[in-house]
DNA sequence: CACACCTTGTTAGCATACTAACATAAATCA
DNA sequence: TGATTTATGTTAGTATGCTAACAAGGTGTG
């Protein structure tokens, strides 16, 4: 947390503190005061709309706009991940299903209460490691997890629709490598 | 997140495979034990870490991650984008800020909050729109909108380095079409 | 065996992100 | 003009996602 003051010196833009208004500062950012090259305006300009950051968080809210509308249960996209990865290893620990599935201690908490409040896990703990809390998929619910699969399969394939095939696959390959 | 798998839980999930009851119906979904044609497995088997909804969360993740590094002044990636695209405008509406930046009404409104609350944005009602509330930055803190820009240029560089020069535009040009 | 360390889980607190219900002000149209 | 509709903003409630501090159960090493 105490890296972020160090990095202010490396940019001259310190020295133009004498801006007096919010809009005309705008000028300075974008390269005004020398014969401006190209690179120069490619550092200097900076577009949220073309931030990895920015567009995956569109992307990310898109998503599970699209999943709340078709996803039985009232399932959120975390509580779908956790139901499936669950079934896909019939049980495990509270905490390795928060890391097989990308969620920390404190989230994975509260996926599996609100789980286990609406029954769709069972959680019990450990008689061999008594640290330890196991989830598992109660075998009263485990037919729903062929229709978590074909929901998924659903959300995904209209989640990328405005991609070819091949830009499908491509985009999926370069968030794996991302990650 | 959880940075490091321990073997040690894989085993303990694995070697608790001596199935109650929940587990029979797990060799089911995933075909196990039959003789499962290619259709089955394909239209049955469902990879979490294959869908682009776990993928964006994922990459997400770790952007924020990154952000948080390297951001001055403790700001969230929200409040980045916020202040970013406030001086962009010069000045706009909350509601209008909002629009701008994929926040809806109540998100935009805590985010403006606690920017104001740090002093970093001026909040104002538009004498001629009695609903509106204007925002817009302090002159006395202008001068972080070129430290801002020069940060989050480190941030997406950083976030994408794992790609080489050509993934990235192509990553971008995929996210932009997805939303 | 004792002790340090590691792992698991809980709790509290903060910051997005969304919905729904509400109040007020402005714009539109009959 | 008056009524309806639309736009802006607030509040309450729920669900991630993160940090930090804490407790308690295992592990490993000297």
């Amino acid at each position: 947390m105490g890296a972020t003051t160090r990095r202010s010196d490396r940019l001259g833009c310190k020295s133009s503190l004498e801006r007096p208004s919010a809009t005309d500062q705008l000028q300075v950012w974008t390269g005004r005061k020398r014969s401006t090259t190209a690179l120069d305006v490619k550092e200097s300009r900076y577009m949220l709309e073309d931030q990895v950051g920015y567009l995956l968080r569109q992307a990310s809210q898109r998503h599970t706009a699209l999943f709340q509308k078709i996803v039985p249960m009232d399932l959120t996209p975390t509580q779908f991940a956790a139901l499936v990865k669950l079934a896909e290893l019939g049980e495990c620990s509270q905490n390795d299903l928060g890391r097989r599935t990308s969620m920390d201690v404190a989230t994975i908490k509260g996926v599996v209460e609100r789980l286990r409040a609406k029954g769709l896990v069972d959680v019990r703990s450990d008689p061999k490691d008594k640290r330890r809390t196991i989830i598992s998929i109660p075998a009263e619910h485990a037919q729903i997890v062929p229709e978590l699969h074909a929901a998924g399969h659903t959300i995904s394939n209209l989640t990328l629709s405005p991609l070819s095939s091949a830009e499908q696959k491509s985009l999926l390959r370069l968030l794996k490598k991302l990650s």
